[in-house]
DNA sequence: AAAACATATAAATGATTGTTTATATGACCT
DNA sequence: AGGTCATATAAACAATCATTTATATGTTTT
């Protein structure tokens, strides 16, 4: 199912949610999946997959399922993108909560990485 | 009391409900009174009182006393007026809803600048 | 000073939204 | 097929938010 429309309201509600803002910031560094998030952001599992629903049924993020896991990507295009990035414009990227973030994203990333190394190593 | 630094979050709440979004879009045609909002929107005083107490404590709007009666007035510059800005560009201005606010605004308008000569003639 | 008017606030209620816990679904692996 | 892993959903609960009703505050008018 393709989420109809897009209406400026829902979008607004679904930002305007400390998680969920988290969670669009952090997608702007590239796609993430579901385990992801909850890795960086600390939060329990269906927490965080309510949040994306949100944000999917929202328009503001596409959905990618990758065989058992499911990444997200966010909407950069038509009104979603334009909106969003406007409001990131606003938002100060150098504050503590967002640096640490990025920190967190970096560090999964990088165990990610290791991860894949050993497993090619097993080979 | 100013209200403090602009947080953004804040702001997005506050403009994403959908009677405060009409309310700051009329204030974009000019300044307005909790009353004549009570007459436009078709809705309470204390309820429109307390939308316009939100969207003050969210930094979007200026609060104005004149005598008696409460004006409030958009604020147009700094992130505030920015982030309400590039909202706005995403939502169109030609809805049936829209206009209709907007009209009843003009008769509202229309209905104060009649009273004003009635009370004129009889000086 | 009293009455009338405009706005704000408070308490109570109802509705929406976020969070947890538990469970279901679906894909991968052996 | 059975077990494990990743994600989603559902039910229950908690918290936040919107709305009404009633009342308070402050201002103008007489």
């Amino acid at each position: 199912m393709s989420f109809g429309s897009f209406h400026v309201l829902d979008a607004l509600r679904a930002i305007g949610e400390p998680t969920r803002l988290r969670i669009l910031a952090l997608l702007r560094h590239g796609d993430l999946s579901v385990g992801e998030f909850v890795q960086i952001l600390n939060q329990s599992q269906p927490r965080l997959s309510h949040h994306l629903k949100t944000l999917n049924m929202a328009g503001l993020v596409e959905r990618l399922p990758e065989g058992s896991w499911v990444f997200y990507r966010l909407v950069r295009d038509g009104a979603a993108g334009r909106l969003f990035e406007s409001i990131m414009n606003e938002i100060d990227q150098d504050s503590h909560d967002m640096v640490t973030d990025i920190k967190a994203l970096k560090h999964v990333r990088a165990q990610r990485a290791e991860a894949a190394e050993l497993h090619f190593a097993s080979i």
